[in-house]
RNA sequence: GCCCGAGUGGUGAAAUCGGUAGACACAGCAGAUUUAAAAUCUGCCGACUCAAAAAAGUCGUGCCGGUUCGAUUCCGGCCUCGGGCACCA
């Protein structure tokens, strides 16, 4: 055996093994030693986009997966742990524009790279269950059950308003847009309708609500969905109005519909306020051109709703009327840029005594303010002109001036009055929720192909928009296009584009619009389960899933864990699946953080210097007092930028693969696991990584120079043990006892000071100068540390374990047993209990374990600090807590 | 504006049910080893007071208060930082 900590020999030795052996590779229903049927556990890191190299980002997610499925494994349970490629998205089309090669060939040469890095880790990952969604096998399913999802309406076409850039001829993201420009073109962003598939997730509104509660996930990213879902419980009801269309009739039956939560305020609507978009507002517009021109301005400013909220409500008189249903008094409709058509039904009920926006808008147009509600007892009528002044609680206030509602709390009020429209027919209560449909088509190369085929053109009329058949699927996307950056290059393919139609035959074209990667992401962990299904998925997903535990950023927690939720709960619909909840369990890791640096010019202009280059200036307690360029001799300035998360642009990234080359994986694994626990931020630290090297080492010298000795040795411990063998098996075992919490628990950087105090505890024995350890004892807490230590890093007690003959009785590192502890070892006879006095330590004193509480208290009283506080008195009080302290009050 | 989360040494952090605050490390300081350095090993390492030293004491988990024999932990109020949502009627 080497002597030298070699990591590289040794990774090297641990992965072959591994991977002669196909250990990884899991089966359904495994059984363990006795036949008994394994517990499952499927564990999973949300699939990385293929974007070039790993970043210390998935290192630490992965790894975090990696400890979690080792332990599990070796606790017994069937541990699934899969990886996948989210291979479809605009970076591949932007390196395709960059560097001119299909956007297939620059994600499949990633894949192989990226790989390979995670081969290096160390990675416990199954990949013959290995899922790239650029793959047709994968998106065809996509594509099948899109077409599902349009024969039961939960997919349907409608036209909408997007970002639209201009010479990129393409959709842009909302954080695609930057000062209204589009970030590569540089060109004016437009709002622009056009068609589009959505997804009716807002059908679902409830149930992805309400299953939130039965989720093992952090309260924070529950109450991030259940806002974005934003249900609110308020009234639906009609002004009713005589303003007919170009045809007579009366536009939306003569009923103008609003939703609101503050019913109780009714009697003090002064206006209405409609939508640009809205059909009111259309109508009055047509032969109003100064009005028409206002809509415009509306319809084509942002959509960014940052932007909408802080910018200045504006308005127009349509110069039409509705009815008050209460009051049956004209009320004015009004257009309002602050009302939004995608919520209720695009119209409010103005309110400016009691809602700020109403009041902003009708202060500024000067439209009347009229007060009902009051705080209870008393009833002030004033005319401020600062918001501040006015009220829109909703405890406490009582309505007046409201005819047969005065009196009424807020909840009696609504109830009231949703009664009333009842009873007239035309409003009753309603939930409104905030979340939207999901729309789905980018107008972009290098994702799943929808599966439409357009018959006929808006002129004539053919078949329309019509299904590609089950069997003609999938609809393969071309993989050798080069997009040059002058919108979806699909249009320019014509042995894509010209199909005949399904329906009848005739020449027709292909719809060129892909669906949004989300889609992609919705499943991808169930198409795991069984990677050559021949159906979407088979009966090897309903064994997996649900997922036990899933693991990713918590930037994921609205957009993918929504969507994949909602996808589950389509599947079970269509009675694919059983369950309805994807993810039991979900762990969001914390960012990945390193010190900045830059130097400024003259003009103020920031470079931002990578720390690798700076050297600090510390004082005597080690505290950097400032830095400089590591051999700048003109000792420029150089700033402390402070701590930020790793990014080119601050140029403070530390590429994962130099660590693993100058350090090895399992070095780069115990820096990332000790540093912080999982959820919380990691600071990047080079001393800190030199320093889990440093430990790595001492537990590979020490296990080595006591390998001899060891070898041999029996894996049974003696009947009789000496005093110093007990002590030392209490001390390991209660670590051990310690660090399987902290697994449990998931804290993965306690598990590892564990292991460090077990090798503080066994380096001082020397098996060869030290009689009073016997080599089966010293064997037990060494073969506990190996296995303590090995789920975190596997490579190095992997070569341990064979080298020191553990496989002889426990097999291979991979499943041997995790270690039990031995209550037994944990018992002593005198207990040391901290001695207080009022509260105040004031030394400890020595117990027999198994004293009982009148004999501890006895023996503290006659302590020598008891005795000097009482001083012949008897105390107050005397607090006994078992086996931890004593507490006399004097 | 609304809704979450977090504040502990020079630094990363720990403290499971309210019971020795700072485990385990990093950095720093001192020493051993060495021709020297690196590496390695040993010791010290929250602040303050009093000390020749040993010791002893006071304060200390963002701030102010409360409950309790006892509070990093529970309660009330504030401050700061981070995140999410943001004209949602």
């Amino acid at each position: 055996m080497s002597k030298d900590y070699d990591y590289r020999s040794i990774e090297a030795a641990a992965q072959a093994d591994w991977e002669s052996a196909q250990v990884y590779q899991v089966a359904e229903n495994a059984v363990d030693a006795q036949g008994k049927q394994k517990p499952k556990y499927y564990a999973c890191s949300m699939l990385p986009y293929p974007s070039g190299k790993l970043h210390m980002g998935h290192v630490r997610n992965y790894t975090i997966n990696d400890v979690m499925a080792r332990q599990l494994r070796m606790q017994g349970y069937n541990v699934l742990m899969p990886m996948g490629w989210d291979a479809f998205g605009m970076p591949a089309e932007n390196a395709a524009i960059q560097n001119k090669v299909p956007p297939a060939k620059w994600t499949y040469d990633n894949i192989a790279y990226m790989k390979k890095q995670m081969a290096a880790m160390g990675l416990a990952i199954d990949w013959s269950r290995e899922v790239a969604t650029c793959s047709p096998d994968y998106y065809r399913w996509n594509q099948w059950l899109f077409l599902k999802m349009l024969e039961k309406g939960i997919a349907y076409r409608k036209t909408q308003v997007v970002n639209w850039d201009p010479i990129d001829q393409t959709v842009l993201a909302n954080e695609q847009v930057i000062d209204g420009r589009g970030w590569r073109s540089g060109a004016l962003v437009e709002k622009r309708e056009i068609p589009g598939y959505y997804f009716n997730i807002t059908a679902y509104a409830e149930p992805l609500l309400s299953g939130l509660d039965s989720l093992g996930w952090p309260e924070r990213v529950k109450t991030m969905q259940q806002n974005w879902i934003g249900k609110s419980r308020g009234v639906r009801f009609a002004f009713k109005h005589d303003i007919a269309d170009d045809h007579g009739n009366f536009i939306q039956d003569g009923l103008l519909y609003v939703f609101t939560t503050r019913a109780d305020t009714i009697m003090g609507v002064t206006f209405c306020a409609v939508a640009a978009e809205h059909p009111l507002a259309a109508k009055a517009a047509a032969n109003n051109p100064e009005l028409a021109a206002f809509i415009e301005k509306c319809k084509t400013g942002s959509v960014i709703e940052a932007d909408l909220a802080t910018q200045e409500k504006e308005g127009m008189f349509t110069g039409l009327y509705v009815t008050h249903p209460l009051t049956h008094e004209p009320v004015p409709v009004w257009v309002g840029n602050y009302v939004l058509m995608s919520y209720g039904d695009g119209a409010v009920m103005g309110v400016p005594a009691h809602d700020e926006r109403d009041f902003a808008f009708a202060l500024k147009y000067d439209l009347p303010i009229k007060q009902v509600i009051a705080l209870k007892g008393e009833s002030p009528m004033f005319n401020a002109t600062r918001w501040e002044d006015w009220y829109a609680q909703k405890e406490g206030v009582v309505c007046f001036n409201s005819a047969q509602f005065d009196g009424l709390s807020h909840e009696e009020a609504v109830s009231a009055v949703a009664k009333e429209f009842e009873k007239l027919g035309i409003g009753e209560i309603k939930t409104t929720y905030r979340l939207r449909d999901w729309g789905i088509s980018r107008q972009r190369y290098w994702g799943t192909p929808i599966p439409i085929i357009h018959c006929g053109d808006e002129s004539n009329s053919g078949c329309g928009a019509v299904p590609v058949p089950e069997a003609d699927l999938p609809v393969v996307l071309p993989e050798d296009c080069v997009p040059d950056g002058s919108g979806n290059p699909l249009n320019k393919r014509t042995d894509f584009l010209n199909v005949k139609c399904p329906k009848c035959g005739k020449p027709a074209r292909r719809e060129t619009d892909t669906m949004d990667t989300f889609v992609d992401s919705s499943w991808y962990f169930m198409r795991y389960t069984g990677p050559n299904a021949k159906t979407m998925v088979d009966e090897r997903n309903e064994y997996w899933m649900p997922m036990d535990q899933y693991i990713g950023g918590i930037e994921h927690a609205i957009l993918h864990l929504l969507y994949a939720r909602f996808w589950i709960k389509v599947m079970r619909d269509l009675n694919l699946i059983t369950f309805d909840e994807p993810f039991q369990n979900l762990l969001t890791q914390g960012m990945v953080l390193n010190e900045t640096y830059y130097s400024e010019d003259a003009s103020g202009k920031k470079t931002w210097l990578n720390p690798l280059d700076v050297e600090l200036d510390l004082d005597e307690k080690g505290r950097p007092q400032g830095a400089k360029l590591i051999g700048d001799a003109s000792n420029t300035p150089v700033i402390i930028g402070g701590v930020e998360k790793m990014s080119k642009s601050k140029n403070n990234g530390v590429d994962p693969q130099s660590l693993i080359d100058q350090y090895g994986g399992d070095t780069a694994r115990l820096f990332v696991m000790f540093a912080a626990p999982p959820e919380q931020q990691l600071e990047w630290s080079g001393a800190g990584v030199d320093g889990a090297s440093r430990f790595l080492r001492r537990v590979w010298m020490y296990s080595s120079s006591q390998a001899g000795a060891l070898h041999d040795a029996s894996d049974s411990l003696p009947s009789n043990l000496s005093d110093a063998e007990k002590e030392l098996r209490r001390e390991v075992h209660t670590i051990l006892k310690q660090a399987n919490f902290d697994y449990q628990r998931r804290q993965y950087n306690t598990v590892v000071s564990a292991a460090m105090k077990m090798l503080n505890i066994l380096e001082p024995i020397k098996l060869e100068q030290n009689a009073a350890i016997s080599a089966p004892v010293l064997r037990e807490c060494l073969s506990i540390l190996l296995r303590v230590l090995y789920p975190v890093v596997p490579h190095m007690t992997h070569v341990l374990w064979k080298d020191l003959a553990y496989t002889k009785t426990y097999g291979p590192l991979l499943d041997a047993s995790w270690p039990s502890v031995d209550e037994a070892a944990l018992v002593q006879t005198e207990l040391t209990l901290m001695l207080q006095i009022n509260g105040k330590l004031r030394g400890d004193i020595k117990v027999p374990a198994d004293a009982s509480k009148e004999q501890v208290e006895s023996l503290a009283l006659q302590s020598e600090p008891a005795q000097k506080a009482l001083n012949g008195n008897s105390p107050k009080k005397v607090i006994v807590v078992p086996g931890r302290l004593v507490n006399i009050v004097a």
